[in-house]
DNA sequence: CTTGAAAAGAACTGCCT
DNA sequence: AGGCAGTTCTTTTCAAG
């Protein structure tokens, strides 16, 4: 883990709140040169503190309408169950975000689909028959907030 | 909800595997001009299909080496007390996404935190006091793995 | 929808303090 | 570490077919 210093918190700060603009934008606004802001947000890149940009598109406009918030229990828990069962849920399209946990649950999936029918058969035919899927519950998104995490105010 | 071609689709495919590339490079990666591919992408920001570009931060490289996934049942559930939990759960740096959920919890809260420690921290001063909340379920990430969703091959 | 061109801005490089 | 000046590239916009 690599020390930043409030300048490096700054402009994650500012990218966090727009990722599009550049080197002089956030320059002008932490007090820098473009090419000084510049280097610094190569050493951010460069150290894997950002990760990368990633697009956010708005599921509803594209036609899917239901998002839903799966947790899941694995029947049987080996190391080769968890290869097969993270394989196995990696095809399937509708699923977003795949999160191995340790808990009630052992993998936290979000899953798009275009309404509720179209979940149900998602359910039914891709999620039910993933390889050593025990119990399944089911949350549905109704609304979300993302908030940039505590960058600034670091406890 | 616009109507989106193909072409829109593979746009939206090739800008969610790399935010950063611009109309140019969209352009040749599809057989579009650089102009008209420029038109589309500024056709589907407009639209609201694309909502922004969001940094991808690498939290354990901020020194947050713990994510937890919190599932909320409210104890009251009128609408005064959804909104005065919604309020007080943004004023908490630590939760980076807030969920509205319908199912066995009422909000999945995204949680960061140092360690072990500090996420107790977190949970006893800031959860827990939390307005209507009441029974709080827990799950700690070990890995997690985000996929483009289904764009191309929607069914 | 295309091409071409011009203007604006961003990225990147040396060199200097 | 930061700033300045300059080059190169991309983006953006316009005109015209």
């Amino acid at each position: 883990m690599m020390d930043l210093d409030d300048i490096d918190l700054t402009i994650l700060r500012l990218l966090s709140e727009d990722g599009t603009q550049g080197a002089g934008a956030v320059g002008r606004a932490c007090g820098l040169s473009q090419p000084a802001a510049w280097r610094r947000i190569k050493r951010l890149r460069d150290s894997g503190a950002i990760l990368g940009l990633r697009l956010c598109l708005d599921a509803e406009q594209l036609g899917f309408g239901v998002t839903v918030f799966l947790g899941v229990k694995l029947a049987t828990k080996g190391r080769v169950s968890l290869e097969d069962f993270e394989r196995a849920v990696s095809a399937i399209p509708e699923v977003q975000t795949v999160e191995h946990v340790l808990g009630l649950y052992d993998y936290r999936l979000r899953v798009v689909a275009r309404d509720l029918p179209d979940f149900e058969r998602v359910l039914r035919r891709r999620i039910m028959t993933l390889p050593g899927a025990g119990e399944v519950e089911a949350n549905v998104l109704l609304s979300e907030e993302r908030r940039p995490g505590p960058l600034g105010s670091a406890g």
